[in-house]
Parts: structure tokens; C-alpha cells; sequence
DNA sequence: GTGTCTGCAAAGCATTTGCACTCCT
DNA sequence: AGGAGTGCAAATGCTTTGCAGACAC
């Protein structure tokens, strides 16, 4: 696909009514390179046009999310995080004590999804993953020992 | 696993004090059949003792995550699901279709545990994994032909 | 005794909603 | 013309935080 105005004409197709504001919001996405907050989308839609609410932005996502335009994800924190399905499948590994969000390669995972479809016949939908666990710092500095699922040294307690 | 001790008892020893506010809200989870909202602890937690405060449920689920204790995850809206990590393993093929269950092996997933590790260093929390696909019937029934779940019909404006 | 932990109250943040006006169709 | 869509402002819901006092150690 070579641009945004399919996704633009996906809209009149439907019912809706095709708004400078809409078309801002899937450029915005579409000219993002990964994820977008609702206030990234915002920042960038506003400037091009400064009196865009963000109400609106948080409608629009809302509707093309409910069309199959966008996905939405949590990644960290409470801050919804949103993208064009169209974009290539990708994964996450989150840190539960850093925060940190390393990127891991799509075919990382194509023995999993090989091996669900061979012993379990599921066809995975692992576009879109995220594991959480320990980075290597962490893990490093909370479990210097073998325990299985345990911090072994204290963490300073805050 | 016979109580919830063995979970006080790594609050010591990694030098966290043993509160009866943090053994309440163990306790709560220790007797949920699945996963507890905030406020569903917090409620739990009250029947014992009306005088706990909803911020120290909060505080102290987010303790038990990061020690590994407590898994949380976003379901459905923005409200966050606690659950103690012990009630694991268990891992779940869900299809999007059906919303059939498959529950899967440990076993299963210790090849991709191992790779990540390999490659990344990064110790992933398996012992909850839940992943959505299409299982055998529904993927020979919905997806004959091409990959992109297609778009409804249009669904009124509202 | 010491410093962690708690209750309380208030703030913070992301998101949603009511309403009158705008503007796409 | 008419109603979907918007801007504005206020509200909502979940979660976090500052602080003084309480209590586990």
C-alpha cells in the first residue's frame, strides 16, 4: 500500500464523514515511524493545525480503532499507545523493574508460531507481542544467584 | 503449595517488613479464583480491616510485581488485573473466533524462554502467557483465502 | 530507637463527556 | 438543510504522591 487515502476513502465507504481533522490523524500515524501516544498524534496534527482538540484526536482513534484501522496497546503505564494495522508485525520485550523496551525480530518467534501450529493446530497471532520479564541489567543486579523466581538480594526498600 | 507463607516469608527475607496491610492483600489474592482488580483487593482487604487504605493496596501490588510475586495485566479497559504468579504455570491459547481455550505445556514455551535469554539476555516471565490466534476449526472456517481480518460492514454512525 | 510503612487528603494523568456551534454532504 | 463532527471546558476514573504519625524490626 503507497499511502493514506485508501485508508481516507476506507471512511466515506463506511459512513463517515471525512474530516481535515480525521485526515490529519492518519497521516500523523502513518508518517510515524512506530507507536504513538494520543498526545504524540495530537503534537504532531497540531502542527498543522493548531486548533485541533485533543478530545478529537482521542474520537478519531476511538473510530479507527473500532474500523480495524489502528491497533492500540499498553505497553508501559497507562498511556495507550496506538498505530496503523497495516504496519509490519513487531515485538516487545518489557523489563518489569527498568521499564526498559527492547525489540526483538519477528522471526525470533516463527519456532513458536510453528510449533503452536504443528502440536496444537493454532494459527498464533503473534503480530503484535509483548513478554514481560528481566533485562539483563536487572536480572544482573536482583538475581545474582540461581533461585527460580526470586530477588535475592534486597532491593533497596524505598 | 499449601498457604500463602512461603510468599510472607520472601517479603522478610528480602528485607521488606511484613505488615499485616501486606499480608492482607496476599491473602486476598492467595484466596481469588482468577485475577483481582485494585479495587477488588481493596475491597477483599476491608472486610478484615476497615481501616486500610486504597493507596497502600496500591503500593503494595506494585511491590509484589516487582519482586516477581504478583503478575498484572490489561484486559479490558484501563482498569489493571492482579494475580499472584505461583497460580501459574498456566499458559492459554485463546481463539479470537470462538473463544475456545487451549491450554498448552510448560514445556512448550521453554525454547522460546531459552532464545530470548540466548540472544537478548533477557529472562522472560513465562509463567502466564496468554496468546490469541485462530484455532483449527475457526482457521479452516474464516480464513480460506487471504490474511487481513477483513473490516466489518459499516457500522452505523453514531 | 530507627527508618519503613501506613492512612489521609490531595494531586496527577489519561481519557471521556455535555453542550452549543461548525461544516461536511 | 440537517445531523455528524468539533472545540471547549469540565468531569471522570484509576492511580500516585506528600506528609505526619504509626509500627515492624
Amino acid at each position: 500500500m503507497s499511502g493514506h487515502y485508501g485508508l481516507l476513502r476506507m471512511l466515506r465507504e463506511q459512513g463517515y464523514r471525512l474530516t481535515p481533522q480525521r485526515e490529519m490523524v492518519i497521516l500523523a500515524l502513518h508518517e510515524a515511524e512506530g507507536h504513538l501516544s494520543a498526545e504524540e498524534v495530537y503534537e504532531r496534527v497540531r502542527r498543522q493545525n493548531p486548533y485541533v482538540d485533543l478530545s478529537t484526536v482521542y474520537r478519531t482513534l476511538e473510530l479507527l480503532r473500532e474500523m480495524g484501522i489502528v491497533s492500540q496497546c499498553q505497553v508501559n503505564g497507562p498511556q495507550a499507545l496506538y498505530e496503523l494495522t497495516v504496519r509490519s508485525p513487531h515485538h516487545h520485550l518489557v523489563c518489569r523493574h527498568c521499564k526498559a523496551v527492547i525489540d526483538i525480530a519477528p522471526d525470533d518467534l516463527s519456532g513458536l508460531r510453528e510449533l503452536l501450529l504443528e502440536r496444537y493446530h493454532f494459527k498464533a497471532d503473534l503480530e503484535h507481542l509483548i513478554l514481560e520479564g528481566l533485562c539483563s541489567a536487572c536480572a544482573a543486579q536482583c538475581e545474582p544467584a540461581a533461585g527460580r523466581p526470586a530477588l535475592q538480594e534486597a532491593t533497596k526498600p524505598r
